[in-house]
DNA sequence: ATGAAAGCGCTAACAT
DNA sequence: ATGTTAGCGCTTTCAT
């Protein structure tokens, strides 16, 4: 106990049990391949020393680190939280760290921590969207590590994609509104590659039924409910008889149904407001919130399932996309 | 481009350029050091050959890994996640990386992961409160390295702490209420340390307004909103006369706010409700929500410039204790 | 079941 | 401004 904690090294506890590093190595990696009475030697002279083994120098030695690394958007979306909370409680569990990296929507900013984690050889890197820079995907490719893609879904991910399809959810979503009687729809949600999808099966959707073109009012990332009520009193301006709108998120959608008891209209009997992703709050707004729910937790634990699983076993899995789904939860708002 | 990306070593590069591995060690990290016709070169030859260092040899070898590891109770809290959103931010701009590990409110889990985090050799930790395990206090002091501690204070920080009183936070609450004239006063929170001490604090205040002890609903965490909702319902049944109430945070006040509607009582008349963290939703309940505001995503940024600034210039810096206080936000439930 | 030798890929310290 | 030498602390591989 009278060095500091990280100069202990393996070699320390070796002599102390008087073993050969090798053995100690053992003690801590593969327990069972040493007989018991060393073990109990070792493993108290670890105890008395307060040994922490580095594990950088054991990453450099098997070029094996154990650690996924993460990257989102931005942690400060419940929705990713969730992705990312349920990524770490299961990668925890299997012996891995979770080491995240924050792109802010920014391709450059994601190509920047790519390298960096492919510097620090991360067993594996999972990425938020299946929109990536052609070099970047290039270059993952060539990492020869896991990559996993989720919340959304593509034909060719770079490896594998966990998510849903935000196009059909964007479907489903506009025939609903139509269903419920809706005529002038509104879309209100970011420049950015997921929310795109949406409005592109939204819009489909709506001109399907015979719809005119769908109003589309843009809000930067990170967007919050001050975006959307911002964002409603624009679209109001540019078309007074709308009668539906969906928002990309459910923030957003909290903005709006502000907005609308502000203005005094009732929802959905003026206008129906839908969001996405069920946040906790959607089912406790006044009214309720109609939304898609996604799986988000779900969603961050099935990714790391799958990467325990290749990373432990090492065989390449046959399916490529999974697709975990989406629901419309109607509650009152729509 | 021929090897696989990882397989190219710096020695490639040295060999590539004409020049010795710690020319090309110097132009990656201290470029000005090296003439620029050599810079050049080697810069060519680190794209052409498509370079990425191996960061945990660079570690082993510097003692430095410029990792900063932070601890959470969990990230599905929108006031922690915000604090590692704006921590992630303020490190990765000065060249940091953040490891992030959840400990689900468990001392365990948190002295494991403080483990694997010494065991990779961060540069630096961060936790989540003031209350620690002794031997965990002494096992990070030992470390040599800069410790954090966020979202409380304390008088006797292991290293430095970042935060604001909770105690007084509580104290607040329950002045408030009672001028507002509340008289059977109500607490719902988890049984943690953080909302520990904001009960104390406002049972505190009660007593020496000269009311009656505060009567307490305990909830699991993560307390959500239906919790809240739940433990109204509980409270109201022990005490049904009670008049204010004050939620350990916005989520749970949220759930308080729902119950309060189901019964038809009217907030703030029949009983005023108040919050803590003053998420973006506070502001946009029915009513709108009365809540302490925290400034989580400063905590953050704070956190990561001090303990940029101690990494780069290693001054053991004077002030031990930052206090970021917080506010009372007065809006329409209490 | 245990050990000896040989790296893993980089940076520090000291030349020149 | 550039190079040489000697590790950093562990795991691998191959013996025994």
């Amino acid at each position: 106990m009278s060095k500091p904690l990280h100069r202990v090294r393996m070699s320390d506890v070796a002599r102390e049990a008087g073993v050969a590093r090798v053995t100690v190595s053992r003690v801590i990696s593969a327990p069972d391949s040493v007989a018991p009475k060393t073990r109990a030697a070792v493993e108290a002279a670890i105890a008395r020393l307060g040994f922490i083994p580095n594990l950088n120098a054991g990453t450099l030695a098997s070029r094996r680190s154990h650690i996924v690394a993460a990257l989102v958007p931005t942690l400060s979306n419940a929705w990713f939280a969730d992705t990312m909370d349920g990524l770490a409680g299961t990668l925890s569990a299997a012996g891995y760290q979770l080491m995240l990296g924050q792109t802010r929507y920014d391709p450059e900013e994601e190509e920047k921590l790519v390298n960096a984690f492919i510097g620090r050889r991360v067993d594996a890197i999972v990425l938020t969207g299946t929109s990536h820079p052609d070099g970047l995907r290039r270059k993952l490719r060539q990492s020869g590590i896991p990559i996993a893609e989720c919340w959304d879904l593509s034909d060719d991910p770079i490896d594998f994609v966990v998510g849903f399809s935000n196009t059909a959810a964007g479907e489903t979503v506009a025939r609903h509104l139509v269903s419920r009687g809706c005529r002038r729809l509104g879309f209100i949600g970011a420049d950015e590659d997921r929310t795109r999808k949406r409005l592109q099966g939204f819009r489909a959707a709506a001109r399907s039924a015979g719809l005119d073109d769908v109003r589309v009012q843009t809000v930067h990332p990170p967007s919050g409910i001050d975006d959307g009520r911002l964002a409603l009193e624009a679209l109001v301006r540019i078309q007074p008889d709308i009668d539906g709108v969906f928002c990309s998120n459910d923030t957003l959608a909290l903005g709006v149904l502000q907005a609308c008891r502000n203005n005094g209209w009732s929802v959905p009997g003026r206008i129906a407001v839908a969001g996405f992703s069920d946040l906790p709050v959607a089912a406790a707004s006044v009214p309720a919130l109609t939304t898609v729910r996604v799986y988000s937790r779900s969603l961050g634990e099935r990714i790391g399932d799958l990467l325990v699983q290749r990373l432990r076993h090492g065989q390449a899995d046959a399916q490529r996309i999974h697709d975990m789904g989406f629901s419309l939860v109607v509650r009152e708002s729509a």
